[in-house]
RNA sequence: GGAGAAGUCGCCUAGUUGGUCGAGGGCGCACGAUUGGAAAUCGUGUAACCGGUAAAACGGUUCGAGAGUUCGAAUCUCUCCUUCUCCGCCA
């Protein structure tokens, strides 16, 4: 969400940025927005000379009954009442403006950063790092949920009968692997100095239409009958919840946060051939982290983040390259994105394992998260987060690449004490 | 889940027969005076948001949130949220 004194002074910056990211219908949108807010301020100041007057006269009231001046009083309460229907008028229309402008203001795209490619859809995006030999070995690798069969790690027909399509048991070593990637990104966040978290894995609805669109809302969120609590699609939204309509001492920036939770998400619409098993489910885990910093900082933080994820994979072995969303492909509040995407040596080809977001002051701006300088002056926090490891996806990754010709699965040294040891997993069948 | 009490400006607190209360006092904080420096003391200032202005002045909104009664609500009514105490129930 953009500052709206910003887009009166600067409709030109915003409309190049609608057309840099190639969403050209929203353009009249502006020359809208900025018209309805000048007549939105002007029936506010009619409004507020309505009140002032009303507030005046009020007062007059209590005047003349202390001094049982009963026919003043009267005469008073007479013009009070004639103006209030005038009153109550604008003051409809000032509502009724305001929520025109909010509507559209939440569509109008955030500023991208000057670094941002410009391309119209994700086919545009650019590679900006890749480690690691993107390795295919000369045996056939498996579907991932083929793999995890062989350690009879995994049972999705019983999944099935007791939650549905879109749910998995995971058994033994491969459960033992799940816990154990989450646990060794916690501790490799934790050592990098973030603050681990485990958030609320339910919110309200204020909560949640603070930290996403309606749209988005319908499409994700899973709620609870009768209670007025949802549960999460990722603890971002619990983690940011979390400083709503707070105002944060900036000695205590940056907030460096890396939070644990299950993720529920409906992914209602069209599946892939590619999303079978478990790529893409309605319950995972998820090791997050989140940024809340200083404008001038978040640029450093943003390129900071996304290098942990790197980081992390490459400590288990699993090459990855980073991809920057081009100006089409990014959503509309973020400033900046890359993907972090590891190598599948089956589909030789690289997938998303993790996103990385700079927010701007957009999402503080929506959900009031404001900082006091140590001067006292008041201004918006930036806000960023990243993916650290969202298993099981994650495990797609790392079981094709740690895979041996014999079905054995190779567990990466830095792995080992969270596997009791093990240096390798050996198939059951 | 049941019963009771309460939620005021960073913190503590005054304010309930509705009327100069957007709000008094204390602490804290900031600045200034005093001091060789500090403590203590004294003085001044100290909520957020919107509009307005070159900047001010000025106007509006907000006393947990929302709705209502009223010319007027921190004060009355309703709903919700939160906290505390007691009971119940659990991990």
């Amino acid at each position: 969400m953009l500052d709206l004194r910003f887009l009166r002074e600067n409709p030109e910056i915003v409309k190049q940025n609608i057309r840099n990211k190639f969403q050209d219908s929203k353009l009249p949108l502006v020359d809208e927005v900025i018209a309805l807010d000048e007549e939105k301020r002007k029936s506010q100041q009619e409004a507020d000379a309505l009140r002032a007057n009303k507030n005046k006269v009020s007062k007059t009231i209590g005047m003349y009954m202390a001094k049982g001046m009963k026919a003043e009083a009267e005469a008073a309460k007479k013009q009070v009442a004639e103006n209030s229907a005038a009153l109550a008028a604008l003051e409809a229309k000032e509502t009724e403006l305001e929520e025109k402008i909010t509507k559209i203001m939440m569509i109008i795209p955030n500023i991208i950063d000057p670094s941002v490619p410009i391309g119209k859809d994700d086919s545009e995006n650019v590679e900006v790092q890749r480690y690691g030999e993107p390795v295919v070995p000369d045996f056939d690798i498996p579907y991932h949920s083929e793999i995890m069969e062989t350690f009879n790690g995994l049972d999705l027909d019983s999944a099935r009968r007791v939650a549905g399509n879109g749910f998995y048991y995971l058994m033994g070593d491969i459960a033992r692997l799940h816990s154990a990637v989450i646990s060794y990104a916690r501790d490799f966040m934790i050592d990098r100095g973030f603050t681990y978290c485990i958030p609320p894995y339910m919110i309200r609805s204020n909560v949640v239409t603070g930290v996403m669109s309606f749209a988005e809302m319908e499409a994700m969120m899973y709620k609870i009958e009768g209670e007025d609590l949802y549960l999460i699609g990722t603890s971002e939204h619990s983690m940011i919840g979390k400083f709503i309509d707070q105002i944060v001492e900036e000695k205590n920036l940056p907030y460096t946060l890396t939070s644990y939770s299950p993720c529920f998400r409906k992914e209602k619409g069209a599946h892939g051939i590619e999303e079978r098993g478990v790529y893409r489910i309605h319950q995972f885990e998820k090791q997050e982290m989140v940024v809340v910093c200083k404008p001038e900082d978040s640029m450093m933080w943003f390129d900071k983040l996304w290098q942990n994820t790197v980081d992390l994979f490459r400590s288990l072995d699993i090459p990855v390259r980073t991809l920057e969303c081009c100006s089409g492909d990014l959503a509309d509040l973020k400033v900046k994105s890359v993907d972090v995407e590891a190598w599948s040596p089956r589909q030789k080809k690289y997938f998303e394992v993790g996103s990385c977001s700079n927010l701007g002051d957009a999402q503080a701006r929506r959900l009031k998260i404001r900082v006091k300088g140590t001067d006292g002056k008041k201004y918006l926090a930036h806000t960023l987060n990243n993916t650290v490891v969202a298993p099981p996806r994650m495990l797609i990754a790392f079981l094709e690449n740690n895979l041996n010709a014999d079905g054995s699965v190779n567990v990466p040294v830095a792995l080992r004490p969270y596997m009791g040891g093990k240096e390798k997993l050996i198939p059951k069948q």
